[in-house]
Parts: C-alpha cells; sequence; structure tokens
DNA sequence: TGAATGATCACG
DNA sequence: GTGATCATTCAT
C-alpha cells in the first residue's frame, strides 16, 4: 500500500510527489525473538478500528516478558487461564486487567508453547486523538497514552481483545517507513524483584514516553 | 507516599 | 472460600 506523506521519499511523478511505503506487520515478525521484536516495534504504529472509528499512535516504549525463566513475567508459574495466550501462536494480543481497574496490552512473540510477549507502555498519539482526550478526560497529548494503561484507555482496549490477531483488520501495527536514531533501555518498570535484565526500550529523547 | 479497586492465583 | 498480590495511575 502506497500513502501520500509530505516530504517522504520524493520520486519523479508530477501527480504522487511524495510517498512512503506502509505495510501491515506479518505473524513472521512476531515468531522472533522477543528482544528482538521489542527494539523493532519502536517507531512503528499501533492502529485499532472500532466503532467505525480508526485510532493509531506511534510506539515509543516497550518491555520484553521472555519464557519461563522470567520471574517478572506473568508466565513464570506456568500457564493460567489469564496468560494462556502468552503460550499460544506469535501475533496475538495478550491484554490483562490489574489493580482493579487498568487494562494492559502485550503482543505475543516466538513460538507456540513458548510464553512470550512484548507489553506496550507508551504511545504518542496520532490519529483519533478526539476521542482519547474524551476517553482521558484530559488534553495534553504527552499524558493521553504514557503509559500501558493510560494506552489502553486511551484506545479502548480492554478484555474483549484479548486473544484477539494482531494481524486481522480490528487491531495491528503498521510500518510507516520510519527508523529510529536512538533507543534507550532500562530495567523494567513497576516490578519488584528483577532489575538486572534491561527489558525495557524507548524511544530516547521523545516527549511520550511514560514517567 | 498512599489510596483506589477487583480480578487472579496459590493454598488447603 | 480466603488473603496476598498486582507488568498502574492519580492526587496529596
Amino acid at each position: 500500500m502506497l500513502r501520500r506523506i509530505e516530504g517522504k521519499g520524493e520520486i519523479n511523478n508530477p501527480i504522487i510527489k511524495y510517498f512512503v511505503m506502509v505495510t501491515k506487520l506479518d505473524r513472521q515478525f512476531y515468531d522472533r525473538p522477543t528482544l528482538k521484536v521489542a527494539k523493532e516495534l519502536l517507531g512503528k504504529y499501533l492502529v485499532v478500528k472500532m466503532n467505525g472509528e480508526i485510532l493509531s499512535g506511534k510506539i515509543v516504549e516497550t518491555e520484553a516478558y521472555i519464557g519461563y525463566k522470567d520471574p517478572a513475567s506473568h508466565a513464570y508459574r506456568g500457564m493460567t487461564p489469564r496468560n494462556s495466550v502468552m503460550f499460544g501462536d506469535p501475533g496475538y494480543a495478550y491484554v490483562y486487567f490489574t489493580y482493579g481497574m487498568h487494562h494492559c496490552l502485550n503482543l505475543v512473540t516466538e513460538k507456540s508453547g513458548y510464553p512470550a510477549a512484548v507489553l506496550l507502555r507508551a504511545l504518542e498519539p496520532v490519529q483519533g486523538i478526539e476521542t482519547m482526550q474524551n476517553r482521558r478526560k484530559l488534553k495534553s497529548l504527552t499524558d493521553l497514552a504514557s503509559g500501558p494503561a493510560k494506552l489502553c484507555q486511551a484506545l479502548g482496549v480492554d478484555l474483549k481483545l484479548n486473544g484477539t490477531d494482531m494481524c486481522s483488520d480490528i487491531i495491528y501495527v503498521e510500518d510507516r517507513g520510519e527508523t529510529i536514531e536512538k533507543i534507550g533501555s532500562s530495567s523494567r518498570i513497576g516490578i519488584t524483584e528483577e532489575k538486572k535484565r534491561k527489558w525495557r526500550f524507548f524511544i530516547r529523547n521523545n516527549e511520550y514516553v511514560s514517567r
């Protein structure tokens, strides 16, 4: 799919002056080592199509949760009804409800049977900003989706989307041909025991990152 | 720093 | 059943 975007990839065509290749990430993208996926999701665009409306935002912060030996992962103590999606095929949404009021969105990675996922922690709002502002009851763009639960609230992601195919037309991630200059990393946020693994990734100097 | 707020899970 | 915990957010 070609989409005209100002200032990107100029070509010699009087009608189409600028273009950028836009592709939906396929299952192969998620069927890879989770750390790689977590880093490469930065600069991609999360798109949600619900109620006849399109909402989207640029992914600026992620966290990886990998395998059975990661004590911070929901999958650490094996499969349960809640985390079962993490054990399934790559490219599906794992949504969970926590703290009695918040939802978080993960994208399942790696082969079926091996529990791993990437938590989407922050977005730069792009499309459907007014709806996001109404849902979040605030205007500030930098606070709209700068946290895993804020992002879900802004986009209307809840348990109904748990197990949804990320290669569907309801929710997916787009590559809009952007490359990230500098990726930062740190230990993951909100977990108590595990601090050695630097499995949080973010776009450096981006004002939409959480915290 | 602590309250909100309820699903989830381990235990028995 | 019961109680502790929680990949958070917001106000104080």
